[in-house]
DNA sequence: ACATGAAAATGATCAGATCACTTGGTCATT
DNA sequence: AATGACCAAGTGATCTGATCATTTTCATGT
């Protein structure tokens, strides 16, 4: 945001993209719904099309709206989102691996605590789904797909707590190169214990035993930790 | 990312886009350095010139690179990040509100012990500075501003844990709309008591008392959320 | 040295055109 | 009637080329 003497000099680029954006609001359009043409929205707004292409970008670069080729504009995933993962960053370096993998053990366990008093049912289902999804990966052998759904359970983990900042929190944590991780971890991890503990998790979260979720959430991170860390120093 | 039976379809703005901060990173800039002139990186691609701008656009959205009018394309200062706060974010609800304090209490406490073993000495100093400037800011009654100096102590705190990307979802979580929240705490909150309760966590921090840095931590964080949430029950 | 002001570099916006993809309907085939 | 091939309209993607606005640079004059 360019500043002079405190007065905000706001482009027409800022103005086209926070009116449409408010446009989208008062429309009350939810993720999915088609929004509207881009040359009809250069009418709209009497700017050039290239204009409106340009704001669209910025939306589109964090998730707020999608352009389809061919199709149309349609709003994002990530509309009304506080926190979120850098959809521009580039994969991580070791470093960065194990210090993302340690923000992971600090923030998840108090956050499996606080979804073991909440319990929201949808996400207590999610959880479930996604174990079971788990284990019939295990039997196929698709350890990619399995990298994924191990990490869509510690989001729906991180759902049950009821809190959506929280949940942001950890799924921008979880997001960032899913694949590089679990690269690692599905190579020299234990699939079936993995599997063994989020179980672990999932039922103390069921039965509401706070203290007894977080510390299981503790020890699971803490032991893929010490896989990464012993991956790194032996390659 | 579109994908089709997993054969991913990068578009030509996709390949702009990565082409474009692989060249930043090739070049070893940093936050502020001046990139490339719009007309120079169309010629070096072979692209249109909207078309660079469009990239450019999504660039600019999560601040990996800045568009100063008659200057020049510059690095921006979220290159390389991995977790940020939406840009786009709109004011938050009063629950979306207590939500995010929620977060912070749950986040920050640990952060706060970390901090304490860890003892980034630049981030100290820096958190002995952002008391100060409290201080004075107290004295001068800028409310506005007092506000801002007191998230940066929360994120210079976050900075002393060493862990870039604990340091970098405080600072997320704390960005959102700092003036909303703290308009209603600068109303009716205790602003010496404030800075009293910020000066305590960093003698803790400095001394290296971990338990003690996340009590304070977590004490004054439910303190805020208690005024808040008063608050919002009696507008 | 300093201030002034023109010139160059650069981003911002516009206009209109063409290409490429998606979608829905038509229509022949089965 | 169900199915599949095909076509046409709608829509995004990209290009070309120009003009305006802002910043920076630097020669010029005092």
């Amino acid at each position: 945001m360019s500043t002079t003497g405190g007065v905000v000099r706001r482009s027409l680029l800022d103005d086209l993209a926070t009116s449409m954006l408010a446009l989208i609001a008062e429309r009350k359009l939810a993720p999915g719904d088609q929004f509207e043409a881009v040359r009809s929205l250069a009418e709209r707004f009497k700017v050039a099309v290239p204009t409106v292409r340009e704001a669209l970008r910025r939306l589109e670069a964090t998730g707020a709206v999608e352009l389809r080729h061919g199709s149309g504009v349609y709003v994002g995933p990530n509309v009304g989102r506080l926190v979120l993962a850098n959809p521009l960053a580039l994969a991580p370096s070791p470093d960065r691996l194990v210090e993302l993998l340690q923000a992971r053990a600090l923030i998840e366990p108090p956050v499996a605590a606080l979804a073991a008093q909440t319990r929201a049912e949808a996400a207590l289902e999610q959880m479930a789904k996604d174990l079971d999804a788990a284990a019939d990966l295990i039997a196929s052998g698709d350890h990619a797909q399995l990298a994924e759904v191990n990490m869509d359970f510690h989001r729906s983990l991180a759902q049950a707590s009821g809190n959506a900042t929280l949940a942001e929190v950890v799924e921008s944590v979880t997001v960032v190169n899913a694949r590089e991780q679990l690269e690692i971890l599905h190579i020299h991890g234990d699939r079936q214990a993995d599997l063994d503990e989020h179980r672990a998790i999932y039922d103390a979260v069921r039965s509401g035993d706070a203290d007894l979720a977080e510390l299981l959430t503790r020890e699971h991170l803490d032991g893929v930790l010490a896989v990464i860390n012993e991956r790194l120093q032996h390659p």
